[in-house]
DNA sequence: ATTGGGACCTGCTCGC
DNA sequence: TGCGAGCAGGTCCCAA
C-alpha cells in the first residue's frame, strides 16, 4: 500500500504525537504461523527488551521506511508492506482487527502496527548485530532530495534494457516509488511504461525527473492516496485525498484527462501498469 | 550483472 | 445469495 507520500504523511501525523514519549510496553500479538512482522529479530523478547523504557526522540523517513530514533541510539525501523497501517489509539480503545504489534506510549495511547496481509516488518536497528533482514540504508537516492539530479537519474538508466516502469520500481535506482506513482509520473512525462530505460534521451529523462518530483510533492500535499480498497490511512485513521487527482492509476477504461482516449493497462514485471495509449507513445 | 517470474499472505470484488 | 477466480499499492529469491 504505502509508497513514499503515504509514509511521509504517516510520519507527519505521528511526529507531534509520539516524539518525547517513552515506550512503556510492547505487545506482540500471537500468530499461529509465526509473526512475520518480527522476522528480522531473534525473538519477540529481544524486540521488547530493546524497546521498553526507551524514549522516542524523532520520527524520520527513508524511502518507504519509518525510522523511530530511540534515546538508546538505536532505531525502530518499520516497513508497512502492502497493507500495513500504524494506528494511534487511546489505550482503552478497541484493538484493531489485524494488530501485529502494540506499542504502549507514555500519555495513555497505543501505537498499533495493523496489517492484514503480513507483508510488513519491524525491527530494531542496533548497528550492526540487531538487524538480520532488510537494510534500509542501502537504498537508492531519495527522489525529493536536492541532491537527486536529473544527471543522477540519467546515469541510473544508462544502458538499461528493462522497461522504465520496472526500473522506477527498483528501489536501488531511486527509492520510494511504488505502482501508483510510477504510473502517474510516466503519464505526466508522456513516457510509455515499456520503453527500455536506456532508450530515454536527455529531454525525456529531464521530463521524467521533474514528473517524479512533482507527483510526489503533490501527493504529499494531499496526504497520499487511499485507493479503491481504502486501506491506506494515516496515524489517526484519516484517508488521503490524492485518489481524486490520479490521472491514470486505477482509471482503466476511463478517459485520459489530457486527450480523452480510454486508459489502458498492461502487465509488466508482475505489476499492472496504467497508461494513455495516445499520450504515452508505444516504444518500437 | 541484469532481467523476469514466482512466492509470500489475506481480504475484497467481480462474474457466473 | 453463494462460490471460486482473480486481483491488490511491497520485497525477496531464484534461474536464465
Amino acid at each position: 500500500m504505502p509508497e513514499l507520500p503515504e509514509v511521509e504523511t504517516i510520519r507527519r501525523c505521528l511526529l507531534p504525537r509520539v516524539v518525547g514519549r517513552d515506550i512503556l510496553g510492547v505487545r506482540v500479538f500471537p500468530d499461529p504461523k509465526g509473526c512475520r512482522w518480527l522476522r528480522g529479530m531473534r525473538s519477540p523478547a529481544e524486540f521488547k527488551r530493546l524497546l521498553v523504557g526507551r524514549r522516542i526522540e524523532d520520527v524520520r523517513r527513508r524511502a518507504k521506511y519509518l525510522l523511530f530514533d530511540l534515546d538508546s541510539g538505536e532505531i525502530l525501523v518499520v516497513h508497512l508492506g502492502m497493507s500495513g497501517q500504524l494506528l494511534l489509539r487511546p489505550a482503552a480503545a478497541e484493538v484493531p482487527r489485524h494488530a501485529r504489534i502494540g506499542f504502549s506510549l507514555e500519555g495513555g495511547s497505543v501505537l498499533y502496527a495493523n496489517d492484514p496481509r503480513k507483508f510488513g516488518e519491524a525491527y530494531v536497528y542496533s548497528e550492526p548485530a540487531g538487524r538480520t533482514a532488510v537494510d534500509p540504508f542501502r537504498l537508492g537516492p531519495e527522489p525529493l532530495s536536492p541532491t537527486w539530479s536529473r544527471e543522477n537519474l540519467a546515469r541510473a538508466l544508462a544502458g538499461r534494457t528493462a522497461p522504465i516502469k520496472a526500473l522506477l520500481l527498483n528501489q536501488t535506482l531511486v527509492a520510494g516509488l511504488g505502482n501508483i506513482y510510477t504510473d502517474e509520473a510516466l503519464f505526466r512525462a508522456r513516457i510509455h511504461p515499456l520503453v527500455p530505460g536506456g532508450n530515454l534521451d536527455g529531454a525525456r529523462v529531464r521530463a521524467l525527473h521533474g514528473a517524479v518530483r512533482r507527483v510526489l510533492r503533490e501527493a504529499i500535499a494531499h496526504q497520499g492516496t487511499s485507493a479503491a480498497d481504502r486501506q491506506y490511512v494515516d496515524g489517526e485513521g484519516r484517508l488521503g485525498r490524492f485518489q481524486n487527482r490520479l490521472r491514470v492509476y486505477q482509471r482503466r477504461g476511463l478517459p485520459c484527462p489530457a486527450c480523452s482516449a480510454p486508459i489502458l493497462t498492461l502487465k509488466t514485471g508482475g505489476r499492472t501498469a496504467h497508461f494513455c495509449p495516445r499520450c504515452q507513445r508505444e516504444p518500437r
